[in-house]
DNA sequence: AAAATATATTTACACAGTAAATTAATTTGA
DNA sequence: TCAAATTAATTTACTGTGTAAATATATTTT
């Protein structure tokens, strides 16, 4: 599978390189691959016979063109080729999804859970059962599953699994990754949350046509991805892209991290929470009335004029520009795509945050940058799991 | 040269790696080429005989071991199979170095120089001078100069070789490369000087054996180059890494750039001058008695203990080192190399710049990385700048 | 139905790179 | 001093991917 020599290296990047500009055309005729990738009519249609054979791929009946001459044949990825599952651990919950070849969530479950009290075996245990339960909600037995994804938040060596700052679980000898792929026999890759979600995102989302652009997550945790010509960024310890405790406010909010003046500690909800209960309770506010403060009443409070709540959204918004405008100065990148359940409080945060990067960054870098802001869906974490899997099964679908 | 079909490129790759794997280590055998680069050791024979045939590289005598066996035969560069010239512009000069293959400068000039009155060909008629009298001077006919690069201040799409932004000259339909070009029939590359001094680290100096780093370069401007995975990063319209303008202090001082509150406006040697003379007219410090302010005299005069001043350069350490914390936790570099004049203030400015990144970042990514400051020569940029042309060589030092 | 046109496959082959055998250059030890 | 041992480099014989060109296939146009 690996240690290969020169040329068979250069046979599995013709290979691979067909394969993947197959799923990222979704439809494709052998002559347009020639063309794409530079490889002889002969060299493609032998190798995607093979394909073919292994029924990674199938042809697509040819459609009617009015064009004359032989129709093109259309080649597509089989997604019932194989399947992953993905997960994702938040604080309060883990949710599990099973995809196909093309990251369509096939089935998903998501299972509350308590991480602080417990052993890594109990996670482990909540895993595997999520994992069948998904499986087989989906009609599938175990050994379609070709691999699991896991995105975690915190910092971690993404080559071992092993964490270097966890804000979930006890960080023990051993790792999350050999416990599931002990249990299940299935080949496990652990991931940073948010890399995972932004591999999804230059697979298959919003970027799929980018080489080069940042994804942020809002969260609990403010959280980012680096893509630097089409690949994932992560730095040398594996722990790259720690956007959100990037320091803004010298001596500012105290963070979780410990230190003063991050991100974070002005834009995740519990920031935003808080901020906004002070406000709240100086004011006239009854708390009766609405039940439990909530982010989703915050915004809605705030959207129907609530002004000291809206300055609270436009001052979070703002701090964000500021360290967008740095991002936007250091890598000028294609698009800066916005994820995570924090994109719901929609224009409250994004209007100011869009204001600020203009103040502080230079034009020329800031305008021709999209800023992206995903809608968001509850399974989106898990399936962005799961890319990590299908990366791996793409990168050797041709050694069995 | 370009438009290689797949199998000429996967050659012309083979080529390229072999002789880059020469080039890194500067002497290297045969045998050792073969396993790093996991080509076989008759096909490495093969390809150094080319290469030897074509004087690109030629066989050390093989020294004494006191191992059996036969002797390994040591390979290396040639640094005299061609020549390259670089250029540097600043606000007040221009720098011209030839050097070898290896990049050592074989000569160097400098020539003061007004940009702000004068048309861009002026500036082409100085460069054609310089890098023909640099030339002469290194006792070397034009026809031996394969390539020139120059690498200027501001934003500009490396490619095109069209500014953006441009803090020298007018900028006009045409491009200083173009010009240079024409006037000397020699191929003509033109790069930010940053991202120009970056490549020389990359090949040549303390980021020759690092895959991730960044460098920081301190003069009138304060600029970045960034590696990563061996390849500069220039971003998506060739204008990234624009470090200096990032906006730490927002509101704060006014910047050369209209913005307010940039790294830069505190750390350059303006921003230092102007905050020196302003703390050294309000004491009882007399100006004839040391002529001319300059950083120089600054530096020596905090060094003896002016403490004023001492905390002027201070400030703008605290400052950098924000910065530099934040690159630390978006990068998770290995080491950030610090280059050009403003070095020489020393532990003055690196001593709490250490402080700041230690205070505004987390331990896991600001303990690992290495801080570098670099001994700065005169001729260093202009080095820098024909690396650009360097690059270029060994791209495709196979077809003639 | 033949001509024109475009796509895909087959054929025949080139040649870069490989494994294995051979040659070359050394040291060690008897 | 010379055979044995050891390691490096080259040569030999061959493999097999990928290529160019020819051919087959599928379709529209006239």
């Amino acid at each position: 599978m690996t240690n290969l020599n020169s040329r068979q290296r250069a046979q599995a990047l013709n290979q691979y390189t067909i394969l993947d500009t197959i799923r990222m055309h979704k439809e494709i005729s052998r002559i347009q691959i020639a063309e794409i990738t530079g490889q002889s009519r002969a060299s493609v249609t032998n190798i995607t016979a093979d394909l073919i054979k292994k029924n990674l791929i199938y042809e697509k009946d040819s459609k009617e063109a009015a064009t004359p001459g032989r129709r093109r044949v259309e080649l597509a990825i089989n997604p019932d080729a194989a399947y992953v599952a993905g997960i994702k651990l938040s604080s309060s919950r883990i949710s599990c999804a099973v995809t196909d070849l093309q990251a369509n969530v096939r089935s998903s479950v998501v299972v509350p859970v308590q991480f602080d009290k417990r052993p890594l075996s109990y996670v482990a245990d909540i895993i595997e059962d999520a994992v069948r339960g998904c499986a087989a909600k989906a009609n599938l037995t175990m050994d379609k599953i070709f691999g699991i994804g896991v995105g975690v938040p915190g910092l971690l060596k993404s080559e071992t699994g092993v964490y270097v700052w966890n804000p979930l679980y006890r960080t023990g000898e051993t790792t999350l990754s050999d416990l599931i792929s002990k249990r299940l026999s299935i080949k496990t890759y652990i991931e940073n949350d948010s890399n995972a979600l932004t591999l999804a995102h230059l697979w298959y989302g919003k970027g799929a046509h980018s080489n080069n652009f940042l994804v942020i997550t809002i969260e609990e945790g403010i959280g980012m991805g680096i893509i630097i010509d089409r690949r994932l960024y992560r730095g040398i310890n594996g722990i790259a892209s720690e956007f959100g405790h990037m320091v803004v406010a010298p001596g500012g909010e105290l963070c979780r991290c410990g230190k003063r003046g991050c991100i974070e500690a002005y834009t995740n909800e519990t920031a935003i929470l808080s901020a906004a209960e002070k406000s709240l309770r100086s004011g006239n506010w009854c708390h009766e009335n609405h039940g439990e403060l909530s982010l989703d009443l915050l915004i809605e409070l705030a959207r129907a004029g609530n002004a000291p709540l809206k300055s609270i959204f436009a001052k979070a918004g703002s701090i964000m520009g500021l360290g967008i405008a740095a991002l936007v100065q250091i890598f000028n990148p294609e698009k800066i795509i916005f994820s995570g359940d924090g994109v719901k409080s929609g224009e409250l945060f994004f209007g100011p945050m869009k204001k600020a990067i203009a103040e502080h960054s230079n034009e020329e870098m800031s305008k021709p940058v999209q800023i992206i802001v995903e809608k968001w869906k509850d399974s989106d974490w898990a399936r962005g799991a799961a890319t990590t899997a299908l990366k791996e099964f793409y990168k050797y679908p041709f050694n069995e």
